[in-house]
DNA sequence: TCATTAATTAACAAGAATGTTAAATAATGG
DNA sequence: CCATTATTTAACATTCTTGTTAATTAATGA
């Protein structure tokens, strides 16, 4: 799957998200990250494994423990694929592409 | 399911970010919609049903055609959910965070 | 070595998502 | 009214997702 489907994907699931919230604070282990949800560890694990596919985070290795970490980058790529479509709620994105609009005709007209 | 979740699974899937770029570009119909895929026409309504209840389009109705529209609030939403994470890559939100730390530590010695 | 703790994998069930083709509905216009 | 065009719904098959419990692997330390 591409990148940004992986991303979107696990985005989509209320639990992962909350996930990455509690990530945004600084790593936790697995035992950690499953204590405020309601479902058991093995699910917890498969969600980790889902984030980690999307790249949205690392598990790295402390002895038995499997620190997860938030990894921003897959993240911006999202950012970057909504940038585009900034214009349509951000006027401040509307004036620059008039801005830019403006700009090109005036290359043209050289 | 929450309007994040429906979002973000909308965005999921390659096709529909594609009829959104379509869409970007000006209103369209169901079949002008359909031109550039090869899945069924069925398969192609049933992707603006989910954009439409993900609140990521809306439909319209002009003669036996139902012109589609951008509705970019719920992207909007993505972005507000994105905005958190935003400190993470963009350094300029790490730093306006600092500032509004130091802000806030100031605000409480008073 | 063996008990303990942490985490993952296996095997399975239930439900959701996505595609297909065929049939149905909506609106128009001769 | 009926043919035509646009679109949706129905019925079905296939695959993906998510959860469960039971078993397995990994690492530690008495």
């Amino acid at each position: 799957m591409d990148p940004l489907s992986s991303a979107f994907s696990a985005l989509a699931d209320p639990t992962r998200r909350a996930i990455l919230a509690r990530l945004a604070e600084g790593e936790a282990t697995v035992n950690e990250i499953a204590e405020p949800f309601d479902i058991s560890l093995p699910a917890v694990s498969r969600h980790l494994k889902v984030l980690e596919s999307a790249g949205l985070i690392t598990r790295g290795r402390d002895a038995q423990w499997r620190p997860c970490k938030l990894e921003p980058k897959a993240l911006k790529g999202v950012d970057d694929w909504l940038s585009f479509y900034r214009r349509f709620w951000d006027q401040r994105f509307d004036k620059m592409d008039a801005y830019l609009t403006r700009l090109q005709k005036k290359e043209k007209r050289k």
